[in-house]
DNA sequence: CTGAAAGCGCTAACAA
DNA sequence: TTGTTAGCGCTTTCAG
């Protein structure tokens, strides 16, 4: 299989822990009754329980859970997949707080979580069959590009999915996402209110939803708003910073008027901002400028930046929350949890 | 155990997937020569070899786990403990890049990750019971405080440890770290060599080795450049951009003249970068900065942040060829991988 | 309510 | 070089 010698991996664990075998003889009841008790089976006599939970906690017996996983198949793994497309979306850290929230969801469980990258098709390819072959209970996908088959491929080996962001192509998966459009909307509202007529906004790669529905929220509110034309100011990045720099001096090439901007991604925020300094506007007077805060970046930005907030923490909460639902539900409609994004104004001191 | 009925989690998985059994016998040989030939023993004759790699791919055979490590304890399974002191160190994304590199060496393996997180005594307890029950062959510890008993505990259980940064305890466990010391060093010389000759420092915590050792590499050096004075200039800061802030206001009010400081970690340089034009000070031309780079913030900063970079994608790859070269050789002295650091000279544009 | 017994899929002696 | 066999520790019928 793998081609080579596994090295004789010796390191002599010496304290062998004890097995249900040896809690059940201390108990003096059949390893079956003891594994009932461990189980939480209400089946058993109170005599028999007691005896039982003392002798695990004398013994400080913990369940192998190879030998549990083996029989049950169940694992008590949840899988988090990262489909990193090279030097894109991963490369700003809004991963970390993400873990925090799926770790947060996870602590009152025993579910523990493994994580998998996949980028590149031999990468995919080993996280599909890992998945497949029964390793996890679940799994969670975060930065899907496009139509990505991956939810369906998984779902179709029976291992329910819960996708970070609104699929593309899979219509039955369950996902979590910000209210995307929403937070397009809030931030055009805000430039509005602001008292600037002349709109224009850096959308994010047209393959994402994320960058699909902020673009959306940010065209409908304009129109709403009765500016039409605003629809057409319009430039693309990849949510980089270099590609927000490039965006945003395109805008102002084209239409130099412009006095307000949506920016959807807070690196793009970062370029956005070094552009709008080369070219000599300043922000927010001349030029007023909303962000969209995927990652703790934009606080650090000069000036500081107003920023449409999503939750991103909570996402990754939700997300654990969704799946574990599924685990005791299997069947049903495909959810999705939609949670609101935040105005947060801030102002340089 | 668990104190409560596990649900029922029915999600039925229709496609059983083959067994070695099944293997064997489409290969025409016994179960023993099919799992030798999976587990690249030589002594497999080459025609049998064929017969079964064939059927192993004919069927997508892949090894149930958990089966193997019932009988192997071998898990194939490294776990990442995060010791996650509340809202303190762990506020700074660098773990999303520690964590680049640890999948980046990984990846090249069939181990595979767990992610614990361990702050607050329940959640220590629970990821030191896991670990030492044989849930994993190996642990890398990161963000130790103080003089964390854990490594200590955790060797005692007999499985290998790496931490990332120099342990204060635990005097024979194997560590990564960024040569803090000379990087406080190099900071220090640039600032000479600017022309700088009122110093003083932002240190970190010293109650963790990167805060210890960047503080003695900044002594050090203001001292062998002559400055024995600037060893007084110091302010202590947790590594948060709150504490920077602080610190840098204590520096200017203790002594005012300061034309250059050392700062022990980017989450505080942007803190005392505000504090510095709160008071009215210009960057760098009234006072010079060099920064510690822990994450990908400082760039950001505005004027932009001359700093000393500590490789963590690399620490983190490091961290997981130590541990894997620990499973193989399990007895030895304890090692330290020290990677350099190196001055990233920014000004701005 | 309890126990005996049959495996889950795999590896590792031990024989051949 | 190969096959036979005995478990790894646990859950789960099935009788009692």
């Amino acid at each position: 299989m793998n081609g080579q010698e596994m090295p004789a991996r010796s390191h002599t664990r010496p304290r062998r822990v004890p097995t249900l075998e040896v809690v059940a003889e201390h108990a003096g009841v059949s390893r079956a009754t003891a594994s009932r008790v461990v189980n939480g089976s209400p089946r058993v006599s109170p005599e028999a329980h007691a005896a039982v939970t003392r002798a695990i906690s004398a013994l400080g017996y913990v369940p192998n859970r190879a030998a549990r996983t083996l029989v049950t198949r169940r694992t008590d793994t949840l899988v988090l997949i990262v489909h990193e497309r090279p030097d894109t979306v991963f490369e700003d850290p809004f991963f970390a707080n993400m873990l925090r929230g799926v770790n947060a969801a996870l602590s009152t469980t025993e579910m523990q979580l493994v994580l998998l990258h996949a980028r590149g098709d031999q990468q995919r390819e080993r996280a599909l069959r890992y998945v497949s072959n029964g390793h996890v209970d679940g799994a969670l996908l975060i930065s899907l590009h496009g139509d990505d088959p991956m939810p369906t491929a998984i779902m179709a080996a029976g291992v329910p999915v819960v996708a970070m962001g609104r699929p593309l192509s899979g219509r039955g998966t369950d996902y979590v996402d910000a209210d995307n459009a929403g937070g397009g909307e809030e931030a055009v509202r805000h430039l509005v209110a602001a008292g600037r007529s002349c709109l224009a906004t850096v959308a994010g790669p047209q393959d994402m939803s994320a960058g699909i529905d902020r673009l959306r929220g940010y065209v409908g509110a304009t129109q709403a708003a009765g500016m039409p034309d605003a629809a057409d100011r319009v430039a693309y990045g990849d949510f980089t910073e270099a590609a927000g720099h490039r965006a945003m001096a395109l805008l102002l090439e084209r239409t130099p008027e412009i006095d307000g901007v949506f920016i959807a991604s807070d690196l793009m925020c970062i370029g956005a901002l070094r552009a709008l300094r080369e070219l000599g506007r300043r922000v927010p007077d001349d030029v007023a400028v909303v962000g969209f805060d995927d990652a703790p970046l934009a606080p650090y930005a000069n000036p500081p930046l107003t920023t449409v907030r999503q939750p991103i923490r909570l996402l990754g909460q939700e997300m654990v929350r969704l799946l574990l639902h599924r685990l005791s539900e299997p069947r049903g409609d495909a959810k999705a949890i939609i949670l609101p994004t935040e105005l947060v104004v801030r102002s340089s001191s």
